[in-house]
DNA sequence: ACTCTGATTAGCATTGTTGCTAATTAGAAG
DNA sequence: CTTCTAATTAGCAACAATGCTAATCAGAGT
């Protein structure tokens, strides 16, 4: 569950996208006209961060509304975090390995 | 440059390899022996963290020391931390999209 | 020079990711 | 029911990543 979100952040499009999505929910078609990719790309990133639980959808009529899943994305910094910590303790963090 | 860093994050082995510098440097047979894959696959996880300037190598006569580059981590988890801010401000941070 | 240990590089097969076009689903509206 | 727009899924080709064994490099010691 730590692994997809990391492998998730591992493409530019996905952080575009993340980006895109700070100041608030985007419809996905308006993320795919601010996208140069076409536009089942830009659907099949939006899957994988949503698989990843980074961003989540919701069904508009027509269109659908993705917005960023703050709490995972600030789970995964600390994760980085921890694995700065020069402490002696080892019981911290330990899924940011795994 | 920010990209490759998030790629080397991306495997759970190499962030298991973080994990182990955690406490400080460590020998790469020190790692290796620690590690469930064969050694030339551990010596690629750390190629692939040092090109992403996570790690660094120093050669001590026959074997390598590896140590973590902290501001590194710190620059990716403030990267992170940076697409979560809901504030109104564009120039922040733009580079964790790229 | 020979050899032993520590570590990386080469080469290869397997698998995963990416990005496209074409086809499909979902809902709105006539 | 048809049609139009919004978006996803299918299928495929190209490319990248992973992990192995075998081969090689680097340095220490004899």
């Amino acid at each position: 569950m730590e692994n997809s979100v990391f492998k998730a952040l591992a493409h530019p499009a996905r952080r575009q996208i993340l980006t895109m999505l700070r100041r608030g929910p985007r419809l996905a078609g308006d993320l795919a006209a601010e996208f140069e990719a076409s536009w089942p790309t830009m659907s099949r990133h939006l899957a994988v961060l949503k698989e990843a639980d980074l961003i989540t959808a919701e069904r508009l009529g027509n269109q659908i509304l993705y917005r960023v899943n703050t709490s995972v994305l600030e789970d995964a910094a600390s994760a980085l975090l921890g694995l700065v910590g020069r402490d002696t303790g080892d019981d911290e963090l330990k899924e940011a390995a795994e």
